[in-house]
DNA sequence: TAGTAAATAGTGTACGTACCCGAAAATATT
DNA sequence: AATATTTTCGGGTACGTACACTATTTACTA
């Protein structure tokens, strides 16, 4: 039960090099006032013991304390969604927060861009190492990702990606790929000629431009299967239930259809509208592990939802600045999330 | 970037309650040799302050080394499903291998129940801590169990469990839940009055108890939808590609079916077979995420694969030990893994 | 009531690394 | 050659906890 006690360490280092601890320590670290002789000669000791430092230790010397923010809409009545990747972050917070990790939270609103500024103002006014940003609108992300640049934070993006920048890493799903999914489940739902209505619900328009690429995977999909499913595509900008339902009475009036694919987690909203119309014929997709939409699962009103995982995200995008801060490792620059497929039968068992 | 020096820790403890910080120590651990009183004061002094032990330093601090066992399938010809546990295995144990962990494997034969004990006396021969079993054989498995709790060993079960024993923790999926869904997605690939076919392809009968869980739930869908689908079972013991074919060939000649969902990992042979004979109406379902199955997703022969972690099973199991060991904190004795539903469209983003 | 055992508490070192500070050695300056 | 300067390096303490060992107090025995 006891510990071997095999030598190991930069004392072990030390003793061999026939030099002091610090000034292997001053190696390690690649810090100045080591002659290069000497250097040479700890390198070698070094590969030679393929020396791996002990992380606890490491982090229990250290002093340095890390401050992150995080850039992300807040929780609206609307949808819960932000809720998740929210306490991701939490989660990965309360396990590294003892390594010296401090996070602040700025939440802005999806439906005022103008929101998303002012906390980003904040950001710059403090001293912050990195941050964790979900980059809703496409110019104000843009502009805020070079002014951290400027001021050597580094940002995290998570939930969609943005083009033309490179972020540390990007968390999040393969959008256009997702689309795709929902055109290889949609088949299984609708006859050869079917027809299908792409429905985007979304206040904001840069927003769309993310469900966008789902729609163009959705259509791909088709395309590459060779199947004639007739795709029609519709954009509601205001989100609340009475317009919606205004919109699809509308559109119901006049169109006859056999499934809608909601590209995001506001299809709840339809399946309101179906049940309180007892709409039962048309097949209902769309995304997202909330409440508001599992009950509609649950009932066999929405077929199918895809998950992206938005607890993982948040959780993900934590470890990663600490990563690259505390541990010092290589981080991925991309980290897709897998395209989970909800049903009646394994919600329950999902993790998001 | 400074760590602020805000008192804490068990120091800051012994200050408040005017003790040693070794009196402190004995509480933390309530180890003997302090009165009922200074263990109030202390244990009050903990709760006001809300401490939480700093691991970095109870692990460097701390001597002790646990050892831990495995007892699971080694790979076979035939399918490679038990590589992915293993692999689990070894990745949790890279990351705390640091803090006192040492880890022993065991593989049984899946074919040879009487290797399952020549490996368990090997086990019971050294002093082990915890041991992840795969309970494969029943009777075997339980008798196992048995003497572990006398010898104190904990027991871990993974990707399967038995009745009757209620280790540490069961790791892994819900079976009948498991079919459930599979039903659940073969409901969509077949028409209303299809006929489909449920194949159990195992060579021991224990393993092939686990598969009737799923073939029961299987069942059970369809069930509770009201459909009328007409469902077959047929099991096959030998397991090597000729007999799969002669069995199904004999079957085909006197039936007609939409539909075969196979309950294990081994429906790629059904793929082969479906692909060699050009055989393309029958729609086929079956388990896991191996490459050899995976190939015949990619060229549609395979509709959906479902899919249970089995790297995050092993991964899961052995931190689980390390919890309950190492970390003392309480462990949760079911832990369900996800039911994943695995496409053309989104396995390459999957997460085994 | 001295003497001893048991219960209770404190001291000190170790875990492996980080880093401050000052000493020694090498080099430059006069 | 003596001094100043820079380069190079070692000593020592700290991080928060575990635990062996020692010291003190209390309870018990004869």
């Amino acid at each position: 039960m006891l510990k071997k006690t095999e030598l190991s360490g930069v004392k072990e280092i030390a003793r061999r090099a026939n030099v002091s601890i610090a000034t292997v320590d001053r190696v390690l670290h690649n810090r100045p006032g080591v002659s290069v002789k000497t250097k040479e000669k700890i390198d070698a000791i070094i590969k030679e013991m393929d020396y791996k430092p002990n992380l606890l230790a490491r982090r229990l010397a250290s002093r340095k304390v890390f401050k992150f923010a995080v850039l992300i809409p807040k929780e609206s009545k609307e949808t819960e969604y932000w809720k998740a990747p929210l306490e991701g972050i939490r989660a990965a917070w309360s396990e590294i927060q003892l390594y010296g990790v401090e996070v602040s939270f700025f939440l802005y609103d999806l439906n005022d861009r103008s929101t998303f500024n002012q906390e980003a103002e904040k950001i710059w006014k403090e001293n912050f190492n990195g941050v964790i940003v979900a980059p809703s609108f496409i110019s104000e992300s843009t502009t805020f990702f070079k002014k951290c640049e400027e001021l050597k934070i580094k940002c995290v993006f998570i939930n969609s990606d943005i083009s033309n920048v490179r972020p540390l890493s990007y968390i999040g799903p393969d959008l256009f790929q997702s689309g795709k999914l929902a055109g290889n489940l949609c088949k299984y739902l609708i006859s050869e000629k079917g027809k299908a209505l792409v429905l985007n619900i979304s206040r904001e328009l840069d927003s769309e431009h993310h469900l966008r690429k789902k729609e163009a995977g959705f259509k791909a999909h088709f395309d590459e299967a060779r199947a004639k499913v007739d795709i029609e595509v519709m954009s509601l900008y205001n989100t609340d239930y009475d317009s919606v339902t205004k919109a699809l009475d509308a559109y119901l009036q006049s169109n006859t259809i056999d499934l809608i694919f909601v590209t995001n987690s506001r299809v709840f909203t339809v399946a309101k509208y179906f049940e309180e119309n007892n709409i039962r014929g048309i097949k209902l997709v769309g995304y997202d592990y909330l409440r508001q939409n599992l009950q509609y699962v649950e009932n066999d009103i929405i077929d199918f939802l895809i998950c992206q995982k938005p607890i993982e995200q948040g959780y993900q995008a934590l470890l990663t600045l600490y990563d690259y801060f505390i541990n010092q490792s290589s981080v991925d620059k991309i980290q897709f999330m897998p395209i989970d497929i909800i049903t009646k039968e394994n919600y329950r068992f999902y993790k998001n």
